[in-house]
DNA sequence: CCCTGGCTGTTACAGTGTAACGATCTCTGT
DNA sequence: ACAGAGATCGTTACACTGTAACAGCCAGGG
């Protein structure tokens, strides 16, 4: 593996629900082109269209909402097509695939694939949180080590209620 | 599936990648006849059976799976019915579904269906280790806190190579 | 007896993902 | 510039996963 030192000082914070967007964007391209440059792959059109359309959203997205966001009339981008970009998205740190949901988000870290994230996913309103905590990594950690098992891939996923929606329920319902 | 005699006796919680089959298998049945018995629920003759197929088999299985596996020359079992059965049992924490996987396990604790289990699951022979680490359940929820999300409910699912496997492997490849 | 509610069977369909083949493109070495 | 190797992409076809809708069946209660 190498490095990742574009990752932001983050200790296991996370700044919010979900990230700007277009802002995000932006960011996101950056860090997948100079990816390329120092690894010699090949972003391209496809990759880098598929990589945008994921990072805009917010939200996950269906490999086949994706093929249709880039599809225009007379221009047809098949859901295979976007399943091979986000292969390429995916092993490279780009996006996240939540596993619960057959769909993608962009990475909202620096960290590479092998890593542990956590994913918050709020049932109300759709929206995803990227959280990374290194303590439930050396829990979790320990507990595999314990079983003598050798982690390759690692998926945590919390479907819940976010903060947000919680505030927005409360007010008009009664407490459970 | 043989026996996987490797695995000694373990200091944590879990007695090994997989549970011998058709002891378990019995041992699970019983559970739910006294859970059904208790709450009131049916436990039929297609949960029943469906229970029992997940429950030999030791290595996760797809819905279309077990509809094979139930289906007989003349008495085909669709998958609808399969996934109706595996509502019911995924419901009451008699089984489980590997999110990562699209298929079922059956579930080897006595924990209830929201409590939060870790998924072991080996790339090479595909077995699933269910194991429970308070250590893990308390940070993520001291991290779940700190986000101010409310759970509903958690997938933990680790992918790589079991204790077993490493040692199968260790003896043909060089180290890395 | 009828009615209600839960379970099952059946069909149909939407959504997810991959295999295979050929065309196109890029990057090399000559 | 040219040819060859390897990666990428378009296209078709197909397998797998999951749900909606409706009809038949079976038990329990008025």
């Amino acid at each position: 593996m190498d490095e990742h030192g574009a990752c932001g000082p983050h200790d296991h914070a996370h700044d919010g629900p979900v990230a700007p967007g277009p802002a995000r964007t932006a960011d996101l391209v950056a860090r997948a082109e100079r990816l390329a440059q120092d690894r010699g792959l090949q972003f391209t059109a496809l990759r880098r269209r598929t990589l945008e359309v994921v990072a805009e959203e917010g939200r996950p997205l269906g490999a086949y909402d994706i093929a249709e966001r880039l599809s225009a009339p007379g221009k047809r981008v098949a859901a295979v097509s976007v399943y091979r970009a986000l292969d390429f998205l995916t092993e490279h740190g780009l996006v996240h695939r939540i596993a619960s949901r057959n769909a993608f988000v962009p990475c909202e870290h620096g960290h590479g694939a092998g890593e542990s994230a956590v994913f918050l996913i709020c049932r109300r309103c759709g929206s995803v949180d990227e959280t990374i905590s290194t303590e439930i990594e050396r829990s979790l950690d320990r507990t595999l080590a314990q079983a003598g098992f050798k982690p390759a891939s690692r998926i945590v996923e919390i479907e819940g209620e976010c903060e947000a929606c919680q505030g927005r329920h409360e007010a008009s319902l009664p407490p459970d």
